[in-house]
DNA sequence: CATGAATATTTCAGGCTTGAAGGAATTTGC
DNA sequence: GCAAATTCCTTCAAGCCTGAAATATTCATG
């Protein structure tokens, strides 16, 4: 940091709270839109969508505490959406055997194929929302968001 | 669109929803750490700092409705908050003139304190969150951003 | 001017989210 | 083997958020 930039309000900082802003107002809008298309087209929420993708990969299932390390969310919402997902049969709970305190969570075969309905679908919703973007933007903007991404890290 | 691309799943579409989920997975973390700091620091929230950024920006005041639109939320979502806010003595509202049904809201001169408290150092929290960035990175960023908020203004 | 449409706001149910507190089971250290 | 610390999960209060319904007021039109 030179001296022209030890105070604050340089052009940079102006900078980087304008992607902030920008960042906020993409993200939030995308995820209306994409809340708003789960909710009519599948009767589901972002949330839901969330915890099935991360059993999707996990096809051995994954404790609650599990859930909350993957999806970065605190335990007792985890529980919430959880039983949501429980009462509608598209998940399961089971014992782990040599732990009576956890609980595996497992997709049932319906929200397996639910999921994956939903996850094609998703994608597409996804791709078009994006369509402006080629593969120059992305490319630029992943390296971008890495940057971000790794900074928060360290917190 | 060529041939090639007329498929779902091409290189593209994979790259945009790896943008899609750093998106959303920096701006959620980004989000996290500040709405932290806010209740530490200021005993508050991102959403009530939103619409006092708002009412900054409009000494004379907004509608409820005119907080909804710049806000882009529920027009109960604004109810609530606006409640918290005039319980907490940061914003007032007072009656439009020619039209019974509305309400102006106003941050009263507390409220424009502590705001400008809160922004000051909400500005510094993001420009440490972004200290990876540089300048070129900033212009990278806005750049790509602003064609993801410019398609989705168009649905 | 009356009445139906439009506008401004609130209320409400349902769901997501957090942080804090509590209960149950396991692990650790002596 | 046992007490203390830790881990796993749930519960809870408070707040945010939406979409839909209800209320009140204003506007438009005949």
């Amino acid at each position: 940091m030179t001296v022209l930039e030890s105070h604050a309000d340089t052009a940079l900082s102006k900078d980087r709270l304008r992607v902030w802003l920008k960042l906020l107002k993409v993200t939030r809008g995308m995820e209306a839109e994409l809340r708003e298309r789960m909710r009519v087209e599948f009767g589901s929420t972002l949330p839901r969508f969330d915890v099935m993708a991360a059993l999707a990969r996990h096809p051995g299932g994954l404790r609650m505490s599990g859930l909350s390390d993957v999806l970065r969310v605190s335990n007792g919402n985890v529980t919430g959406i959880v039983d949501r997902l429980v009462a509608e049969g598209q998940v399961a709970r089971a014992q782990v055997p040599g732990d009576r305190r956890a609980q595996l969570v497992r997709l049932t075969p319906a929200g397996q194929a639910e999921f994956l309905r939903m996850a094609r679908t998703h994608e597409a919703w996804v791709d078009a929302l994006m369509a402006d973007l080629d593969a120059r933007d992305a490319a630029a903007l992943l390296a971008g968001l890495g940057r971000l991404d790794r900074l928060e890290g360290q917190l």
